[in-house]
DNA sequence: CATAATTTTGCGTGAACCGCATATTTGCGT
DNA sequence: ACGCAAATATGCGGTTCACGCAAAATTATG
């Protein structure tokens, strides 16, 4: 076991993050298979191949383990405002950021078309169903934070004092979620890359009456 | 029982009504002094001298019980904004309805000081603990859906189709909530006004770089 | 290879949530 | 004022959760 494989650090993290991402992809499909209400943990856990107790040692509820996915992705969206120059145009950088979590991730590159309706119909069921709603704005409200912290550290100004990371942190998040409702809306369907950007540049420009 | 008290319609709705808030006032207070672990369901329906059961006839969770009456004071700005003239700009409107919600509403005109700071306590509650934040934001986004469709009303744009009214309705949550989080974190207190203002301000200008 | 650290698992407990049937209360017409 | 219909409150029972705890299994380290 000395040669090393491939991940830098830990056999041991990776195999949580498979864990962790196949009993919340689990959750997702069989929720929108066959309804929230018709899945037991037991029944997740068992097509995660790993015994219920393990499952709340990863999530606390059903809820949270549908809504990890888009928390990782919501995550992403800080790591990325990071990684850009700190030269650039806050905002600029915020669009690019926000543009490049619509990307598919690295998870989710072999089946393009079933795969990726199932994620639709899991991001539909989690803006629909009560008991998964306030867990999706909880993620949304997690990701918040992070960004206003590193909008904070990108202009120098303090978290705990000044309202204005928070209210760019917020005014992003808003323009995202907006942007999904209408087009997990839209019929027929339209690109979801103008509408974010749309939508960001209104919030930025002031939202001008009509 | 045919000489009316006061109510045009219905005691029934009334006392549903009282006993909600009830239970509501019941949930908060009990968490907020022993934490939220520490109280039960029956506990709660006691308080309010109901049966358990009729506790999940209201509500259907020990945080939809807390955050119930955070629930009714944000709808309060919606039917404020539809009582304000529409000839007043749209912007003045909110920022007068959003306003007005800071007034203590009719329920809370009494003890003054104990009662407020309970209340107070019971905010930081529903944004700390984990099981009531998913329900607060549920709260919040309930509002927000209530003020797009009157900003939609009220500029001739269509809810379904135009980004613009979810977009303010967004932006106006987004204001609340940011002001509410500085102003809970605030030490030295500070007042709620001046605060909340001036991050409604802050996003219709569009968040200038400062 | 042995030992320590971490993770998984099984079991038991208390509580939550809800459907259903029944009792109680309220509204309304006469 | 009285009785009937509708709405609401209650009691009971069943299912599922969520989690603490301790033992087994797996992985890292020297």
């Amino acid at each position: 076991m000395s040669i090393e494989a491939g991940g830098r650090i830990g056999l041991r993290q990776r195999k949580k993050a498979e864990t962790r991402a196949m009993l919340s992809w689990a959750a997702i499909r069989l929720a929108v298979e066959r309804g929230l209400d018709n899945v037991r943990v037991e029944d997740i856990a068992e097509a995660a191949g790993v015994s219920p107790r393990t499952f709340n040692n990863y999530f606390s509820s059903k809820g949270e383990a549908i809504v990890a996915r888009h928390l990782d992705r919501s995550l992403r969206v800080v790591t990325e405002l990071r990684r850009r120059p700190a030269s650039e145009p806050l905002w600029e950088s915020i669009v690019h950021a926000v543009l490049v979590q619509l990307d598919p991730g690295p998870e989710l590159s072999g089946q393009p078309m079933p795969e990726h309706q199932q994620w639709v119909a899991g991001i539909r069921l989690m803006v629909a169903e009560p008991a998964v709603q306030g867990e999706f704005l909880r993620a949304s409200a997690l990701a918040e934070a992070g960004i206003a912290t590193a909008v904070a550290e990108r202009t120098g100004t303090d978290v705990q004092r000044d309202l204005y990371p928070q209210l760019v942190a917020a005014a992003v998040m808003a323009a995202t979620n907006v942007a999904t409702q209408h087009w997990l809306r839209a019929d027929p369907p339209v690109e979801m890359r103008p509408l974010l950007t749309e939508a960001l540049h209104q919030l930025a420009a002031g939202l001008p009456t009509p």
